[in-house]
DNA sequence: TTGCTTACTGTACGATCGTATAATAGTATC
DNA sequence: GATACTATTATACGATCGTACAGTAAGCAA
C-alpha cells in the first residue's frame, strides 16, 4: 500500500525490550489497561506492531514485564537512599517514611499504574504471582526498619509481634500513600509524611521520628 | 438470520437499570474492565446489547453507575449497624473497624472491582468525580468516629487536628484492607481485624478499642 | 378484541483488537 | 563490495468492540 518503508536502525534487545515496556507504561499511565494495545504501544515505543511479538510471546507477557518494572521502581523510589544512610534506625525509618510518602513516589502516576496492573491480578495467574511477590517484599522491607528500630532501642518482641508491626506500618504507608495519590490537592506539602511519621511513632511506641 | 426470535417480559425500568449494573459488576469482578463489553453485560443480565443503549446513553454511564452502586455498596458494608448501635462511641468505632475488616467488606471481589474502578479515574473525568466523592465521604466517616469518641472521653482538639486523625484512620483501614483483599490467605481470621484496633487505639491515644 | 405505545430484539457498520507471517533492509563479517 | 543473518516492517485475517437503527412483540387502554 505504502510506496516507502519505515527506515528504522537496529537496536540491542535490551534497548528495545526496555523501550517498550516503557511505552507500555506510558499507555497505561495514560488511560488504563485499555488504551495499551499493541499497536499503541508500539506507536509509543517508536516501532511498528509486529516488533513486539520479536521480543515477547504475547501481549500479556509485556504486560507482566511492565508490571515488573512499575514495582521495582516504585520499590527502589520508596527506598532511595535508606540503605545508604550512615545514621541509626530511627533516621533510616525516617528517612524511608518521609520519601515514600512526598511526590517522587506517591504521585498519580503510579497510582493509575499500579491500580491498572492490580486490576489484572484477580484474572490473570502470572500477574497476581508478580502482585504477591512485590507485596511481601514492600511488607518486608517495612518489618525490617522495624526491627533495626527496635534493636537500636534494646526492645524485645516475638516474631509474630514482628511480623504484626510490618503489617501495620505497611498498612500506614499504603493507605497514606492511596490518600496523596487519589487527593493530592486535599493535602498541604509534607502534610501527609507528617501523618504518617507520627502514625508509625504511635503504633510503634517509639520516640524520636519526628 | 434466527428463525426464532428470544421471548421476553418488560420490566420496570428500575429492575432493568439494577440488572445491568449488577450485570456490569460480575462481569469486572471476572476479569477486569476489558471484561465488561456491552455484549457480555446484556448476556450477563439476560437481555440483548440493544437494550442497554435504550437504558444508558453510552457505556460510559453504564460504567460509572455500576462504580456508584459499588461504592455505596461498600460505604454502607462497612458501617453496618454501626448508626443502628446504641452503645458509646468506643463500641461503634470497635464495630466500624471490625465490620471493614472483615470479610463481608474485605474481599478479593470488592477489591477487584474497586482497583478496575479506581484506574479508570484518571482518563475519565465523570469518574473521577465519583472516585472523589467517595473518597471524602469514607473519610468523613472515620472522621466523624474520632469526634464521638473524642467528645465521650472529653478530650478537645483542634479543628485541624481532628481532620488528620480522619486522614490517620482511614489511612490504616485503608491499607490494612488492602493487604487483606490482596493476600487474604496470609492471615488469620480475624487477624487483620484486631490489628486495625490495636492501631486505632494507638494512633487516637485512646483506651477500650480492643 | 383492537389498537397504541414502547420496551425489546436482531442485524448491520466501521473501527480496532491480538496474532501470524511474508517481505525487506540494516549491519556485521569476510 | 558481496554475502549472510536477523531485526524490523508491512500486510492480512478473523474476532470483537461500541454504536446505530429498523423491525417486532409485550402489555395496557379502550
Amino acid at each position: 500500500m505504502s510506496d516507502t518503508r519505515k527506515s528504522f536502525s537496529r537496536e540491542s534487545e535490551e534497548k528495545r525490550t526496555m523501550d517498550l515496556i516503557v511505552a507500555t507504561q506510558m499507555c497505561i499511565e495514560r488511560g488504563g489497561v485499555g488504551e495499551a494495545s499493541i499497536r499503541r504501544i508500539a506507536d509509543e515505543a517508536g516501532v511498528t506492531p509486529g516488533l513486539v511479538r520479536h521480543y515477547f510471546p504475547d501481549k500479556e507477557a509485556l504486560i507482566c514485564a511492565a508490571y515488573r518494572q512499575t514495582m521495582a521502581d516504585m520499590f527502589k523510589g520508596a527506598r532511595q537512599g535508606v540503605d545508604e544512610l550512615p545514621g541509626n534506625a530511627i533516621d533510616k525509618m525516617r528517612l524511608f517514611i518521609n520519601t515514600s510518602l512526598h511526590p517522587g513516589v506517591m504521585n498519580s502516576r503510579y497510582h493509575q499504574l499500579w491500580a491498572s496492573f492490580t486490576s489484572l491480578t484477580r484474572s490473570t495467574p502470572s500477574m497476581a504471582k508478580i502482585h504477591h511477590e512485590s507485596y511481601l517484599e514492600f511488607r518486608m522491607g517495612c518489618q525490617d526498619l522495624v526491627e533495626l528500630v527496635f534493636a537500636e532501642i534494646g526492645r524485645e518482641v516475638s516474631a509474630k509481634a514482628l511480623e504484626q508491626y510490618g503489617i501495620m506500618v505497611n498498612a500506614i504507608l499504603d493507605g497514606l500513600w492511596l490518600e496523596g495519590c487519589l487527593a493530592m490537592e486535599l493535602f498541604d506539602d509534607g502534610e501527609l509524611a507528617e501523618i504518617g511519621l507520627r502514625s508509625v511513632q504511635s503504633v510503634l511506641d517509639i520516640e524520636g521520628l519526628i
